[in-house]
RNA sequence: GGGCGAUUAGCUCAGGGGGAGAGCGCUUCCCUGACACGGAAGAGGUCAGAGGUUCAAAUCCUCUAUCGCCCACCA
C-alpha cells in the first residue's frame, strides 16, 4: 500500500463497482423495511455547486446509513426541466447567433431545448457519481418524462375538477424579459433609491387640485382614479367630484377607500389598476375601468409615449408634466423594488388572463400534518417558518408564457360563442370540441416548474398508477433540503402529498443552511467567491470534501466552507489509511470477519477500546437518528484519532510484541478497525471500501452490516494508566527531560491494579522504568498522583527544583480555584436542601478528590523545600 | 413594520442549568520499526452588554447593542 493517502487515486474505480453489484438498489435488502430519500432534483442544465455537495453530503450519510442496518434503502435521483432558467439558457445560446425563440417557432425551440438537455444533462448526474452518491441510476427521473408529465396532468385536471385550478384577470407579477407572468414567491425584493414625484392632477371643475406621489409616474397614463381615505377631513368635500388627468385629458373620479393610508404623501393615490395589486383591488371594490399601458415587453401602449420603454416613460412623463406646470416635486425615496428571481429584471405588476390553484382548501391539511406531527421539521423552529407562510398564502398562479415546461392541458374551442364552452380541460389530448365537435386551440402557456416539483416524493414513482413502488416507497423516509426551497418546494409538496395520496409524502424534514464562503458571505458566481466543489474534489478528494462538509453542518446553521477543513478532513483520511497499514502489517495476512468477531478473553487495552467503541457506536447512532450528522461524525473523528489510533495502537504494539497476547491483540484490532471504518463509511465511502478490501477482503463495505458492539465494562486500571503516562510526559516536558532519557518510576499504590501489563505499557508508551516501593517517598523525589496511584520520581540530577517548584505552585493554585468554588457551593445550605442528591454527592465526591491531590502537591511542594 | 437566527480561544465554529470544547493557527520537544498530511506537552476565553429567575446561568427570561436572514399591499 501506498504509504499516503492519496485519494483521487482510489476514488475514480469504487462507482462503478458499487454500481455493478447493485449496492445502491433497494433490492439488494430484499427483506429491509423502505427507507426512500428523493432528491431535490437540480435543474437539469446545471452544474454541481457547492449547495448540491452539501445537501448530498447528508442525504448520502443517511442513505448508506440506513442501507446498512438492513433497510431497503433507497435514494432516487433526477433532474428538473427548470422551465424559464433553461429557457433562458438555451434562449442566450441562440441569442449568441442573433436569433430568438421566435425565429425558430415553438416546436423547433423546444426540440433545440430537449437536444441541450440531451448534451449537457448527464454532466450533472456524472458530477454527482464523482461524489459518490449511492443513487439508484435504475430509477432516475426527469420532471418531464412521459410519465411524470401524465402526473401533472392527471393533477392538473382534478384539481380543476375539484373547482381547484381556475383561470382568471388578474394582477400578476410579470418579467417584461422573460415575457412571463410569476408567482409571488418568484419575485425577490430589495430596496434601491427612487425618486417620490408630486403630480398635481386639477378638478375638472373649478379651480382646485390634488396633488398624489407616485414613484412610477408613467404609470398615471393608466390611472382611472384618485382615491382619499374615507374619514379624511381635508379631501371630504372632494369625493365624488372628478380631477382632469394631466397629459392624458381623461376624467377621472375621487374616491374614498379604507386602504389609503393618510398620513402616507399628500393622502391622495393615484389608481391604476392594471398596473398595481392594491389598485386593483381598489378597482374591483368601485367598478373602476383598468387602462393596461404596456406591452408585454414593458413598453408603452396607446396614444402617448408609445414605443418608450417603461423607464424611459417614466422620466418623459415628468418632463412632460414639468413643462406643463403639474410636476410639484420629486423628492429622494427609498423604496423596495421586486425583480424577476431568473434574471433581475423589474417586475411589473400587470394585469393578464392566468391560470390560478386555490390553495386554501389543500394548505390546511398540509398545515395540520405538522401541527399534529405526521411531519415534523429539525430542527424544530423552522415549523413556525412554515406554518406563518401557509397561513397566508394566496392563490398561486402557475401559467407561464413560456415554452419549456408542461403544457397546459387546456382547449379553447373556436367556436365558443356559438353555445360552447369555452374552456375544456382534458386528460387526453383535444383535436376537436368535445362538445360541437368544431376546431380547438391548445393554451400556449405551460406550468410553473414548481408545479411538477411539488409532486416529485410520488410523480417519481410512476402515479398515478399504483406501482409496487409507489405503494413500497410512499410516504418517503425523510426530506433533506436547504432553506432557501422551503416554501418553493416543501410546502408544496406537502400540499399535493397529502391531497393525492392521503399522507404527507414525509415524516422528516431536515432543513440544512446555505454554505458560506470561508469569510461567512453568501457564495455566489457575481460575488466571484464561489468554490466549484469538482475543484476541491480534483485537489482533495471528494472524501475529504464530504467529511468536511458534513463536520461544518450543524443543524439548520449555515456552513462556512473554508478550505482549511477539507485539508484537516484530508489528514484525517492519511491518518486512517495509515493506522490501517499498522493494523494490516500487524495482522500478519490474516483478515478480519466481515460482521461480529468480537473477542472475549483479552488484555486490558483491548477490553478498554472494546468498552469504548461500544459507547461510541451507540452514541453515534443516537446523534444519526437526530440528524446531528456534525456531533456524529466530529464524535467518531476524535474518537478515532485520539482513542483508537494514539492510544489503542500504541498499546496494540506492546501486546503484538508477545506471543501470549499477539492473537488477541491482532484480532481487536482487526474488529475495531472494521467498525470504525463501518461507522465512517457514510461519510467517507471510497477511503473505507478500498480499506476494507484489504482488512476484510471480502464483499464490500457498503453492503456490510452496521456494527453492533455488543456493550461491556471498563476494566480496571487503563485510565489510571493513561493518566500516569500522560503525568510521566508532562513531567519531561517541563522540565525539559528528554524522551530518550530513561525515568525510573518508584510506584507505590494498591497492588492489585498494578498489573504486569503496566510495565511493558510505561517502557513503550513513557520510556519508563517500573520499581514498586513499599512506602511513600519524601524528600529529593517528585510525586505523581494518577487516580489511586502515587508514584515517585528521583529528583537528584533530573531537573531544575525551581522549575518544579512552580509547576507544583500552579498546580496548587489551579485546584484551589476549583475546590474553593465546590467548597462554597457545600457550604451554601440552599445548594444542600434544593440541589439532587445525586449533585451533591457527586459535589463531595469531587471535593474529597480535590483535597487530597492538593494535599499531595502540598507535600511534595514542602519536600522540595 | 413584523418574525427568526447569530454574538464562546488569534481564525472558523460546536455546546446549551452543576469543574469552558473541537479544528486550524501559535509555543516547546521528538524524523520512536503506520503516519512529519505525524507524535508528545503547552499557552490562550469576564461565553457581546445590563438586569432578572435559580442553591447554581455561557446555558432559562427581559431589555440593549452589533451583524445576518425571512416575511409584509412603504402609493
Amino acid at each position: 500500500m501506498n504509504p499516503t493517502y492519496e485519494p483521487n487515486e482510489i476514488e475514480t474505480a469504487w462507482y462503478d463497482r458499487w454500481e455493478q453489484a447493485g449496492v445502491f438498489r433497494p433490492e439488494v435488502n430484499p427483506y429491509g423495511e423502505p427507507f426512500c430519500v428523493v432528491i431535490p432534483p437540480p435543474n437539469v442544465t446545471g452544474q454541481l455547486h457547492m449547495g448540491h455537495a452539501l445537501n448530498h453530503a447528508i442525504i448520502d450519510a443517511i442513505v448508506r446509513r440506513k442501507r446498512m442496518q438492513g433497510y431497503a434503502a433507497l435514494w432516487v435521483p433526477g433532474t428538473d426541466h427548470a422551465g424559464i432558467a433553461t429557457q433562458n439558457v438555451v434562449e442566450r445560446e441562440l441569442g449568441a447567433e442573433g436569433l430568438s425563440r421566435h425565429d425558430l417557432g415553438r416546436e423547433a425551440f423546444v426540440e433545440q431545448v430537449w437536444e441541450w438537455k440531451r448534451r449537457s444533462g448527464a454532466r450533472i448526474t456524472q458530477q454527482m457519481r464523482r461524489l459518490g452518491s449511492s443513487c439508484d441510476w435504475t430509477r432516475e427521473r426527469f420532471t418531464m418524462d412521459d410519465r411524470l408529465s401524465t402526473a401533472v396532468r392527471e393533477v392538473f385536471v382534478t384539481l380543476y375538477e375539484e373547482g381547484l385550478v381556475y383561470r382568471g384577470d388578474r394582477i400578476i407579477n410579470w418579467c417584461p424579459r422573460c415575457t412571463t407572468a410569476l408567482a409571488e414567491i418568484e419575485v425577490e425584493y430589495w430596496d434601491e433609491d427612487g425618486e417620490l414625484a408630486h403630480i398635481a392632477y386639477p378638478l375638472t371643475e373649478g379651480d382646485g387640485q390634488v396633488v398624489v406621489a407616485t414613484t412610477r409616474a408613467e404609470t398615471m397614463l393608466g390611472d382611472t382614479a384618485v382615491a382619499v381615505h374615507p374619514d379624511d377631513p381635508r379631501y371630504a368635500g372632494l369625493v365624488g367630484r372628478t380631477v382632469t388627468l394631466p397629459l392624458v385629458g381623461r376624467q377621472i373620479p375621487i374616491i374614498a377607500d379604507d386602504h389609503v393610508d393618510p398620513d402616507f404623501g399628500t393622502g391622495v393615490v393615484k389608481v391604476t389598476p392594471a398596473h398595481d395589486p392594491n389598485d386593483f383591488a381598489i378597482g374591483e371594490r368601485h367598478g373602476l375601468e383598468s387602462v393596461t399601458i404596456m406591452d408585454d415587453h414593458g413598453f408603452i401602449i396607446g396614444d402617448l409615449f408609445a414605443g418608450l420603454d417603461r423607464f424611459d416613460a417614466r422620466r418623459a412623463v415628468k418632463e412632460a408634466l414639468e413643462a406643463a406646470g403639474l410636476l410639484v416635486s420629486v423628492e429622494d425615496h427609498r423604496h423596495s423594488v421586486g425583480h424577476c428571481y431568473r434574471c433581475d429584471t423589474v417586475v411589473e405588476p400587470y394585469l393578464s388572463l392566468q391560470w390560478f390553484v386555490e390553495v386554501r382548501p389543500i394548505t390546511d391539511p398540509a398545515i395540520d400534518a405538522v401541527r399534529n406531527g405526521e411531519s415534523r421539521f429539525v430542527p424544530e423552529r423552522w415549523q413556525n417558518s412554515y406554518f406563518h407562510w401557509m397561513e397566508n398564502l394566496r392563490d398561486w398562479c402557475v401559467s407561464r408564457q413560456i415554452w419549456w415546461g408542461h403544457r397546459i392541458p387546456a382547449w379553447y374551442c373556436d367556436q365558443a360563442s356559438e353555445g360552447c364552452p369555452a374552456v375544456h380541460v382534458s386528460r387526453t389530448d383535444l383535436s376537436a370540441c368535445p362538445t360541437c365537435g368544431g376546431p380547438v386551440t391548445q393554451d400556449e402557456d405551460v406550468l410553473d416548474t414548481w408545479f411538477s416539483s411539488a409532486l416529485w416524493p410520488f410523480s417519481v414513482f410512476g402515479w398515478p398508477d399504483t406501482t409496487p413502488d409507489l405503494e413500497t416507497f410512499y410516504p418517503n423516509g425523510v426530506m433533506v433540503t436547504g432553506f432557501d426551497i422551503m416554501y418553493f418546494w416543501v410546502a408544496r409538496m406537502m400540499q399535493m402529498g397529502i391531497h393525492f395520496m392521503g399522507k404527507a409524502p414525509y415524516p422528516d424534514i431536515v432543513i440544512h443552511g446555505l454554505v458560506r464562503a470561508g469569510d461567512g458571505r453568501k457564495m455566489s458566481k457575481s460575488l466571484g467567491n464561489a468554490i466549484d466543489p469538482l475543484d476541491v474534489v480534483d485537489e482533495y478528494g471528494a472524501d475529504p470534501l464530504r467529511l468536511a462538509l458534513l463536520q461544518a453542518a450543524a443543524p439548520g446553521h449555515d456552513v462556512s466552507l473554508d478550505m482549511e477543513w477539507v485539508a484537516g478532513a484530508r489528514r484525517f483520511g492519511n491518518k486512517v489509511w495509515n493506522a490501517a497499514r499498522f493494523v494490516l502489517a500487524g495482522m500478519d495476512g490474516t483478515h478480519a470477519p466481515p460482521d461480529g468477531g468480537y473477542p472475549g478473553d483479552v488484555g486490558p487495552a483491548e477490553a478498554w477500546i472494546l468498552h469504548r467503541l461500544a459507547e461510541v457506536t451507540a452514541r453515534f447512532d443516537t446523534l444519526c437518528d437526530g440528524y446531528r450528522f456534525s456531533d456524529a461524525f466530529g464524535l467518531l473523528y476524535n474518537f478515532m484519532w485520539a482513542e483508537v489510533f494514539d492510544w489503542y495502537l500504541e498499546m496494540a504494539k506492546v501486546g503484538l510484541r508477545s506471543d501470549a497476547t499477539a492473537a488477541s491483540t491482532r484480532q481487536t484490532l482487526g474488529v475495531v478497525l472494521r467498525d470504525v471504518l463501518k461507522l465512517l463509511h457514510p461519510a467517507m465511502p471510497h477511503l473505507t471500501e478500498e480499506l476494507w478490501g484489504h482488512l476484510v477482503g471480502d464483499g464490500l463495505i457498503a453492503a456490510s452490516r452496521w456494527p453492533d458492539p455488543p456493550a461491556r465494562p471498563a476494566p480496571p486500571g487503563v485510565e489510571t494508566l493513561q493518566e500516569l503516562i500522560g503525568k510521566v510526559r508532562s513531567f519531561r516536558s517541563q522540565h525539559g527531560v528528554s524522551p530518550r532519557v530513561p525515568i525510573e518510576l518508584l510506584i507505590h499504590g494498591p497492588s492489585g491494579t498494578i498489573a504486569d501489563w503496566w510495565h511493558g505499557q510505561l517502557d513503550a508508551l513513557a520510556n519508563a522504568s517500573v520499581t514498586p516501593v513499599a512506602d511513600e517517598l519524601g524528600a529529593g523525589h517528585t510525586r505523581l498522583v494518577a487516580g489511586p496511584v502515587h508514584s515517585f520520581i528521583a529528583l537528584a540530577g533530573l531537573i531544575d527544583i525551581d522549575a518544579e517548584r512552580d509547576r507544583l505552585t500552579r498546580a496548587v493554585a489551579e485546584i484551589d480555584k476549583v475546590l474553593g468554588r465546590a467548597e462554597a457551593k457545600l457550604g451554601n445550605p440552599g445548594f444542600l436542601d434544593k440541589a439532587p442528591d445525586d449533585v451533591v454527592a457527586k459535589e463531595r465526591a469531587k471535593v474529597a478528590e480535590l483535597s487530597e491531590r492538593r494535599a499531595s502537591l502540598q507535600s511534595q511542594l514542602n519536600e522540595l523545600g
